[in-house]
DNA sequence: TGCACATTAGCCATTTCTGGTGAGGACAAT
DNA sequence: ATTGTCCTCACCAGAAATGGCTAATGTGCA
């Protein structure tokens, strides 16, 4: 079985373009045997790649309703670092119980799993399973393939970068330390004086590293450069 | 030597301090044969944590000469997403080139490679190997323990994240939509106008979203408030 | 040496944002 | 049935940010 898996993420690794990856991405539900497959990723552009196995019926639905506006999955997608299993959720609340049962309608089994995996400029995608199965059954599975299941999230998540060309977009942005400390700052609440203050200097000086920073991020206002430099790790809050 | 891997993850996830982990973590360079071990993460709020298999003189020195400033391996690693051979960086400039020179007479290896990992709130990690030997041995290394590297990197952030308690401190904040919609153009670089202009509101309208949103991140002003939003990933950009 | 850039500093006019207060309707939950 | 939350709209005064100017110093690179 490790050597299906590592001749799986050789595939990923040869694939040349995006309908391609649908196929060999599809193929995990023989591999690891459940019902769904499903991967969607964010880039920074805002176009967003997906792919799932579901019926076209539950697809629409899902897209038309907005319902990743409550769907649990995708809310604690962003807050989570390790694999988690849907169960591990909070499906308490009437919209996420109701949604809970359109999915079951939908097709989607009772059990899942998602990984989440970002990447350098604020991309972000999820790789999911879903099956149906008892919950201890799922468990099993879970601890079987936890690793395996973060490498093909990071497999993943490369071809789509690669396929999208999005490696080559880096624009090598460099933010000078005191621009950075500017726009560390701001982003943690200071306004201009206080900030200035705080990094002893004039406040008319600040400005000129929010401008220049402005200006090297290619920012329309200092929420955006902050909001940019955030988003590409140039800054933490 | 598959066992071994699993081995290791397991310790890792079984430290209970900070001091354990650097233990266990000191003890990859006997499996994986090599000089150096090199772990370093930032949290969202700015403590770092840093572990170095180097020679004190030059850990020292690095710190003092805020090397990192200039050390290629730092400054690409805000912009790989996949691990990276040390060698693929560029040593054309010259405070590059000087750096490595230094570097090797602190008694860091020719050869490195380094695993950029990314959590949720703008956490970032990276994990490097070092090593002196020839370019052939090294690419055979890494062609070698690529994914198991992948998956040490995840493991290692991950086991920083529970001893720091980075989990916990996840205040569950939820967004109306609107106030979702208002901070995401905002952090797009739109000023209230042309933002409430794309959600077809009035401007007051939008300012009353901004604030509710303000108040509900406990945020100083908008810009802390995108901020935040972007850190708890409640938006994107 | 000259060029680029980081760092520091200032002024003025205009635009934009913030704080405080108020109000009505829709919808869901208890 | 009432409480709560969300969505919508409005006015006003004061605070803050922005755009457009100029200009000195020092450092590093070509």
């Amino acid at each position: 079985m490790q050597s299906q898996m590592e001749a799986f993420l050789e595939r990923v690794e040869q694939c040349k373009t995006l309908v391609e990856l649908n196929q060999v991405v599809a193929g995990l539900r023989d591999i690891f045997q459940v019902n769904h497959v499903i991967y969607h990723s964010v880039n920074s552009e805002g176009d967003p790649y997906a792919l799932a196995t579901y019926d076209e019926d539950w697809a629409e639905h899902y897209e038309k309703e907005e319902l990743y506006r409550i769907d649990p999955v995708v809310l604690s997608a962003f807050q989570r670092f390790n694999p988690y299993s849907w169960k591990s959720l909070s499906w308490e609340k009437k919209p996420a119980r109701r949604f809970f049962l359109e999915a079951l309608d939908g097709g989607v089994g009772n059990q899942g799993v998602s990984v989440p995996i970002r990447g350098p400029h604020g991309e972000f995608s999820l790789f999911s399973l879903s099956h149906t199965c008892s919950d201890e059954e799922w468990s099993k599975f879970l601890a079987n393939w936890m690793s395996d299941l973060l490498l093909i999230g990071h497999y993943l998540h490369a071809a789509v970068r690669t396929l999208e060309n999005i490696e080559e977009e880096t624009e090598y942005v460099s933010l000078s330390p005191r621009e950075t400390d500017a726009l560390r700052l701001l982003g943690a609440g200071m306004n201009r004086g206080r900030a200035a203050e705080h990094l002893k200097i004039s406040e008319h000086t600040l400005r000129v590293y929010i401008e220049s920073a402005r200006f090297k991020l290619g920012a329309a206002n200092t929420t955006h450069a902050v909001a940019k430099a955030l988003a590409q790790g140039l800054i933490h809050l």
